[in-house]
DNA sequence: GGGAATATTCCC
DNA sequence: GGGAATATTCCC
């Protein structure tokens, strides 16, 4: 049954589109982008010179980037920039499969399966710097909450208010330590830019 | 030299681009939108009758909304939606200041003064040491859910998940920025080494 | 008026 | 290829 729960605890958790919190979720539309270039692809006006399929529909192929820069692009978005569709592409987890020629493929982006792009979902950026924590605290959230309800209401609701406590606990001394670091920072650059004058002005340096 | 030494360092730390995270340094250009508005504004191809300066020059008039969004919107932006001007507009901090009329202000955006728009930035992304606007949605969360239960208990269950998420998101701001401020001041020792050992060694200095 | 998602650009 | 800033859209 539900898969739904799991769905609407993953909006709650990342993001998604429309920003609302307690909706009920589901089968929202594709993103413009993958409707676009699905429907860009069905058009084929030009007999498929500039940009068609691939032989099986598994993926498509962009035979002449010049003029699906200059004609197709500017139909559908507002550009004509190649590298901004590629970019478009690379958000949306296509891969590029060929070196010899601009072929790309999602797994849920196939020829007669319009329905199935709603699947098809942005990749999240993850900053690097520290993705574990985020990951883990996420999956954390889902367990704690995904239990059948009545009962456990209480209970997790317990468990939020505890995490949210700590978690602003932690902000208030990460917002300490950025004010220390700003501070140190000022002292270096005053530091600096003395020792840079002294030595503008003669040999005599001490910080 | 002089202080350029210490732009170049703040601005190789971050993202320079928009200027945000470490802040400190200003972005040498305008944003884009600002230029084109105030260059909008210069134009007044049409003698000010769509469009123009208010008397002093101290901020500018929209007067006619449907003609600024068909003719000349499409010039200067990728699109023709008044709305998506005014949102920008807010973004960058202007204020309506008239409820009669279309007209706008900014400090920094003046007649005469486009050197002056470089002051002006984008309101959303600076976080400063200690955001306000997460103080005051934490308190109204927390005033929220300490209501009675029963109906209101999925409701405030939503909302700490919510702050839940936002505190989440919020501390991975703060740890980033702490990475840079970690990596910010292993360069500024670096140079202040660097300049004291050049400065040891005899005169002539550069960092 | 502004939060937040998606789109486009810029840059490594 | 992808991080991140700005731009545009959508929605409250």
């Amino acid at each position: 049954m539900d898969s739904s729960n799991v769905l609407e605890l993953n909006l709650g958790v990342g993001n998604n589109g429309g920003g609302q919190v307690g909706q009920s979720v589901r089968p929202r539309c594709p993103a413009p982008f993958l409707l676009k270039t699905y429907d860009l692809l069905e058009e084929s006006g030009n007999g498929g010179k500039i940009v068609s399929w691939n032989g099986d529909g598994s993926g498509f192929i962009v035979w002449s980037p010049a003029e699906f820069s200059d004609l197709t692009l500017p139909r559908f978005f507002k550009h004509n920039n190649f590298s901004s569709f590629i970019r478009q592409l690379n958000t949306y987890g296509f891969k590029k499969i060929s070196s010899k020629r601009w072929e790309f493929k999602h797994e849920k982006f196939q020829r007669g399966c319009r329905d199935m792009l709603v699947e098809i979902t942005r990749k999240k950026c993850e900053p690097s710097v520290f993705p574990s924590y985020l990951k883990s605290s996420s999956e954390e959230n889902a367990i704690t909450s995904n239990n059948s309800m009545e009962e456990n209401n209480n209970n997790s609701h317990q468990l939020l208010m505890e995490e949210n406590k700590n978690l602003k606990k932690e902000r208030l001394e990460l917002q300490m330590q950025i004010a220390e670091f700003k501070s140190l920072e000022m002292k270096l650059l005053e530091c600096l830019s003395q020792v840079m004058d002294n030595h503008q002005n003669k040999s005599r340096g001490q910080c």
